[in-house]
DNA sequence: GCGACAG
DNA sequence: ATCTTGTCGC
């Protein structure tokens, strides 16, 4: 695996070096079949937690876990550097690589658009896109029905979606993360978030992550 | 200087 | 993220 940035400076240059590769384009015929949730939970240890699921059926394919200390504290902006190890670990223990990761935060809605999504999605190559609970960006609130949006902008730049998942709930903000683009995104979240706020797939790995 | 700041 | 019970609403 890649050598981690140790320091504050290192892992901006960091974000700035993988910024470059992220790929906006889907691959050819993108019609992903499975979807990946990814997320930690912070106890005495760092547990990162994968969940595949079956996007017609929304059922669990397979899941896996990998726990260690922090490696990196938390930093606005510098999130990945404290959650990717681990996450990357887990996902090498999963036996088929899921079509597309979920991630849970940002993906180009980033103060140097190459959030959490977007890093996880270079790395391994895989469609990747952000799930956020709290936007970095500002926003006119979405109508109060299920589908309903509106733009996520960040210094004059539309960086993804406030997207109601639910009437009447608060919104979720979706962003890009690699070979995904901002339309398939929020589909795939909508189709992910049938009955809550959040989709399966966080649901299932924040769950997951939170097992002793 | 002040406030904001994914998880 | 986490410290934390009950409670209101569908």
């Amino acid at each position: 695996m890649a050598e981690w940035p140790r320091t504050e400076a290192a892992a901006v240059l960091e974000q700035e070096r993988l910024r470059g590769l992220v790929d906006p384009n889907p691959p050819p015929g993108f019609v992903p079949r499975t979807a990946a949730g990814l997320d930690v939970h912070y106890g005495d240890q760092l547990k990162a937690a994968v969940c595949t699921i079956d996007l017609d059926t929304l059922s669990l394919v397979e899941q896996s876990t990998a726990e260690g200390p922090e490696s990196f504290p938390y930093i606005p902006g510098l999130f990945a550097f404290r959650e990717l190890p681990l996450l990357l670990e887990a996902l090498d223990k999963l036996t088929q690589p899921p079509d597309v990761l979920v991630c849970d935060g940002q993906g180009l809605a980033h103060p140097r658009r190459f959030g959490l999504a977007c890093h996880a999605g270079v790395l391994t190559g895989i469609p990747s896109l952000g799930v956020g609970k709290n936007a970095l960006g500002d926003f006119d609130p979405p109508g109060p029905k299920r589908g309903d949006w509106t733009p996520l902008v960040d210094r004059g730049e539309v960086v993804g979606r406030a997207l109601r998942t639910q009437d009447g709930v608060k919104p979720v903000f979706v962003s890009i993360g690699h070979r995904v683009d901002l339309d398939t995104a929020t589909e795939l979240v909508l189709r992910l978030a049938p009955r809550f706020r959040l989709p399966e797939t966080t649901r299932l790995a924040d769950r997951l992550s939170r097992q002793a």
